[in-house]
DNA sequence: CGATGACTTGAATAGTTTCAAAGCGAGTGG
DNA sequence: CCACTCGCTTTGAAACTATTCAAGTCATCG
């Protein structure tokens, strides 16, 4: 279940003829010089990270865990935004200000901690953390770009597809049989939330996935995809998040 | 309230009358060592800004006009993803790769346009530069964040209403008796586009505001709002938009 | 003008939510 | 060890919102 694993899942299981130049978009690298400083966090399932220490704007980098990033809106309205994985970066000025939100472990784990003055120093200090820096935020830009579209443009069946492909995709690690597990690390309303769906309707939709076969769940934590390839082409959005997770950088010809 | 509502509108068309402690906050001033450099483009309406200049990465400096960040997904799914105001920043990374993306000016204007690197050696050079795209970066995270929970969230009508607000707060103008005025950028489909909603739906409900005397449309492309604050109760988002483009910095209290 | 494209509106339909009831699982105390 | 309880999940039927499709209106431009 590492990323590590997950990345060598995306080699297995996708080999769109992806060349080797460009594989050094995932998972992005953690610089060393990120990694020695900052407070490291131990996480446990649940654990609302605090967004503030002592008033002070601060910066999270992902380690080893995957973290939700929730906003709630007056009148009890939550939607997950994000969700950030090993590797990932989270500022506190990314939440608006005057709204409820939340950063929350969903996963045991290690995330580190800085200030922001001082994450801002040491990527003064060291070009291989500011580029890490830039780079993981317009990842996630993109993520969040495709998470946008997902939900603006797509029915619940294939909003739920979506995200079971990006769980895959960053979690997931290769099984018998060229089958995908992966851990579920959110509850049913919660992937409501992040899918802004009602938990009835999604419930009744990962029936109907399970009762096609595409899904296994031995139990509710842990998820068997079947044909990864047959789920992806169940949602428009899967091109993107696979180019995305599964190490291609962006073309510029595509643009 | 009236003093978040009106906060925006005073920095843009009257004199600073505002408190200067959260003043640097909106409009994001735009360092001189940033405007000194870089292509500018002008910008004609539905003008696309190509993303990538002689296969090398840009970074884009709105300096003065409205442009639309869309994302289609294959089957003709376009999803309008962010819209970017005067002070914002757009880097081509942020596209994710292998979906067909476009960055689209809404009105004349002016852009400034980098090579990505040789904005990266601007900004390691210029601090102020460097804070100035790191802030503003954040300040669009937070934006999308609240974009994403109004259409994961509220219905069409609110949607609605949270985009009227954003434009408002962004572009609009003091007008006689207390009203607000601004242009609308976008036809109706544009709109509908980024709101994830079909576009008769959003007619239907834009004919209901007018009804209700809301809105005023001397012609299709300007708008007037009676009373902002009575729009702005009717949507969710407002008081989180309203403190984002309204000048307030965050208060580590409220995180 | 007459034509074209953008917008509006109505009626039928499809998809999603709501509400209520029943099912399952994990933890607790008898 | 079992019964009990609590929270989360599943499922059904009714209600509702939003979409679709089609027809009609308005505005702009040659």
């Amino acid at each position: 279940m590492s990323h590590l694993a997950s990345s060598s899942l995306n080699n297995l299981t996708f080999s769109h003829g992806v060349d080797a130049s460009s594989s050094a978009e995932w998972p992005v690298l953690i610089p060393n010089g990120v990694l020695s400083h900052g407070t490291t966090v131990h996480t446990r399932r649940g654990q609302p990270l605090p967004l503030s220490i002592a008033g002070e704007e601060t910066v999270f980098v992902v380690r080893m865990a995957t973290l939700l990033f929730r906003l709630t809106l007056p009148g009890d309205l939550r939607q997950g935004v994000s969700l950030l994985y090993p590797g990932d970066v989270f500022r506190s000025a990314f939440v608006p200000p005057g709204g409820e939100a939340r950063l929350l472990a969903l996963t045991p784990g290690e995330v580190l901690r800085f200030r922001f003055d001082a994450f801002s120093e040491l990527m003064a200090a060291a070009p291989a953390a500011r580029a890490y820096f830039d780079l993981a935020v317009a990842r996630q830009m993109a993520r969040q770009a495709i998470h946008l579209a997902a939900i603006g443009q797509l029915d619940c069946f294939q909003r739920l597809v979506t995200f079971l492909m990006e769980l895959a995709l960053h979690t997931g690690a290769p099984a018998s049989d060229g089958r995908v597990v992966f851990e579920m690390p959110l509850s049913r309303s919660e992937i409501a939330e992040y899918l802004g769906v009602n938990a009835d309707t999604l419930s009744r939709i990962m029936s109907r996935l399970r009762g096609e076969g595409l899904l296994i769940q031995p139990d509710r934590h842990t998820v068997y995809v079947s044909d990864l390839e047959a789920l992806a082409a169940l949602s428009p959005a899967s091109p993107a998040l696979m180019s995305l997770c599964g190490g291609a950088a962006p073309e510029p010809a595509d643009l």
